[in-house]
DNA sequence: CGTAGTCTTGAATGACCTCAAACGCTGTGG
DNA sequence: CCACAGCGTTTGAGGTCATTCAAGACTACG
């Protein structure tokens, strides 16, 4: 387990982009790298943030939960990306809990490291503006659509929005290569799984997907797009 | 139209607290103030973000529209308060509109500005940082309460966030202080005025709120927080 | 080969929406 | 001062989408 990680895999972090080499190394010096195997918490919802996180491999889900129980799947994440920074700006909470949904390695410092290489380096607290504010536009996106729109809609959506975060071509379409249960896609989409399970098997009969326990292929993904937007059915023969 | 306002008014904004008072002349220099009567829009969806804003006095409401024309409210605002920021981070185009739902004093800064101003006081991008991640998480429990709650919890919970950042006490009770249509809740709760309008008739009925046309009073607070938490029965404590 | 977790499917119920009509303020102009 | 138009609101009736309840099938894994 290194310590210090190679300074390489900070390369193409949205969160480290447009930073001078020694910058890079004053990060790279307070990091720690660790090991997640699948299936692990890597922090809980209410727990103490000790630590900013990005990961450098795998993927993760923030799940959120209600007073009652009520789950809700605020997002999946993947190499590169931040996560848990949200707590640091926010009572020291985090609001939410992370999951690895495969085996990851994640990279983090802890809040005041954090904070004082924010202080050191402004660029990285811009970048941190711009990653969040991108990520606040997306919420609110989502906000609008499950307010206003029917479910069906509402999964082509997450779907395709999975697709293109986390797709990768195969020969019968387009993959989403991690584990992905119905119960998943309900939680993102404020469903439930019977329903989710109704839908994806409707579409499977129409030939726009082909799914399997936790694994979902688009073999038609612009008729999914016709869905979620709502277009009237492109000429179709059944 | 004063050119530059006066210092004083950035007092009390979260987005320049903890600022030197060189940095806050600073500020204050390149600023631009602005009245804005009631009803006016400030700027649309898709929109070219021009400025990064704030609010001197009034009350503000975001709203966003779907490629439908279905409408969302994201949010309403006032004294203190910055707005339309987003948008510097994401591609230059407003994701939403901005409605002066009282007459208004607006202060902004053209995005250059604001970017430059960041990079002088990094104080003030952390300060941002913090600003939105607040809101972000308001904005990802909203999408949890929307995702699991029903209706009547919903709209429970959009009067007391109301409430919470714009409640004025009367003798009555606590009212909000700012035209609020049936409407308005709908959009907020994803449901109809239809649905908004039978909740609060019934709530009348029951002595939890007083209300008249884009007006409500909230005059028994501690029930209608009893329905947002859906606590047992009105079996209350005082 | 059994067990646990995931997924499918049917049937019944109900929460909420849609459609439709009417009511009551508020402001306007005759 | 009254009539009228416009808007926000109220309320009913009917329909439907999605949940809830229930049972069973499939798959992975020990």
């Amino acid at each position: 387990m290194p310590h210090s990680p190679d300074p390489a895999v900070l390369h193409g972090m949205p969160l480290f982009k447009a930073l001078e080499r020694e910058a890079l190394a004053d990060v790279v010096r307070h990091a720690q790298t660790r090991l997640i195997p699948k299936g692990t918490r890597i922090f809980s919802q209410g727990d103490e943030a000790l630590a900013g996180h990005a990961l450098i491999d795998g993927q993760v889900k923030i799940v959120q939960t209600g007073p009652d129980g009520q789950q809700v799947v605020l997002h999946f994440l993947g190499a590169g990306e931040m996560f848990g920074t949200l707590a640091m700006f926010m009572g020291g909470k985090y609001p939410a809990e992370a999951l690895a949904v495969t085996d990851c390695v994640e990279i983090h410092w802890s809040v005041p490291t954090m904070m004082a290489l924010m202080e050191r380096h402004p660029r990285i607290a811009l970048n941190a503006l711009s990653i969040l504010g991108r990520r606040f536009g997306e919420v609110q996106k989502r906000l609008r659509e499950i307010s206003t729109e029917r479910v069906e809609r509402r999964i082509a959506h997450a779907l395709l929005r999975l697709v293109r975060q986390a797709g990768r071509r195969v020969e019968t379409g387009v993959e989403i290569d991690f584990p992905l249960s119905r119960q998943d896609l309900a939680e993102m989409t404020g469903t439930t799984l019977h329903t989710v399970s109704r839908t994806l098997s409707a579409w499977e009969g129409q030939g726009i997907v082909a799914s399997t326990r936790q694994h979902v292929v688009i073999t038609e993904p612009h008729r999914l797009v016709a869905i979620a937007e709502d277009l009237p059915a492109p000429k179709q023969k059944d």
